[in-house]
DNA sequence: CTCGTTGCAAAGGATTTGCACAAGT
DNA sequence: ACTTGTGCAAATCCTTTGCAACGAG
């Protein structure tokens, strides 16, 4: 592939956003903002055994710690979001585009859907609670139709 | 009807159930299921401090893997319900009135609300997707009023 | 008595942190 | 050069598990 500037129009927003604040691109920064678009509803171990699958037996993967401590900064920049979809890991993905998560609680199949979603719902906060909900961090746990049908069959 | 003994009407959907399946009634098990009904959204963890607390410096409260093994059992028995409501322990509620979790990304604070909040959502999930939302495992996260007005007077 | 239960201690997995060294700008 | 960023290893946090002793039915 293209060995010339690892950078192109993906690095751009990274490196607008690094710069404005003071900090600094970086190899890993790169690697996992790239990782988190590629795979999608990845956990930070997911996203860290990509990074060492890409980088081969001798290329050197960023640490586990450098994995979190990016996510952490990426998100700060607003470049992705993560979810929490039940016990265990968060899953992120790239900030994109809003959307929300639907998992089955039964085979764990993760289903994105359109945010408008919850607009009843969000409407109805905002008017009684003043609460503002953030669409991005939801996520609805419940059963899928085929959990629902083998369930329905096997019953018991 | 009127010849039943002793124990009082809280021991008896507990009773009831574990006899159902050849479980015992334990001490813990009162104690664990009495805890998650006074305390509101309380994490495994809480719910054993409390438990100490009650039994006081010579009294023995249930060891934390039993507070674990029990909250399990619990949840199996439909007596008491868990949500997520992001990073971290999930916390844990009696299960008699279903409702569902609004939390504060930025101070933390919890607040139930009617689940019929989501009925026009799962309505639209059931048909699109076939999808049935389980309204108690449901924790939406957002900024409460009173975050959002600190956050727009510093926000210079 | 019998078998489900518990306490203890140790194991585990996931995330975080302290530091000295490496590396962007 | 001046700081920020990274790898490494140890520390934490939350939860689970193996077992022998315990106790409800």
């Amino acid at each position: 592939m293209g060995s010339h500037h690892v950078g192109g129009p993906v690095a751009g927003p990274l490196a607008e956003r690094l710069r404005a604040r003071g900090l600094r691109l970086t190899a890993p920064r790169r690697q996992v903002l790239a990782a988190v678009s590629e795979l999608e509803h990845a956990t930070p171990e997911v996203i860290g055994a990509r990074l060492r699958e890409e980088a081969g037996p001798d290329g050197a993967a960023p640490d586990t710690s450098t994995v979190y401590r990016t996510l952490e900064l990426l998100e700060r920049l607003g470049l992705v979001w993560h979810t929490h979809l039940g016990k265990g890991a968060p899953v992120y993905h790239a900030a994109e585009h809003p959307h929300l998560h639907v998992v089955c609680a039964s085979c764990g199949k993760i289903t994105s859907v359109q945010p408008d979603l919850l607009d009843t719902a969000a409407e109805r906060l905002a008017a009684e609670l003043g609460f503002t909900v953030d669409v991005r961090h939801v996520a609805l746990s419940g059963t899928c139709r085929a959990c629902r049908e083998r369930a329905g069959s096997e019953d018991q």
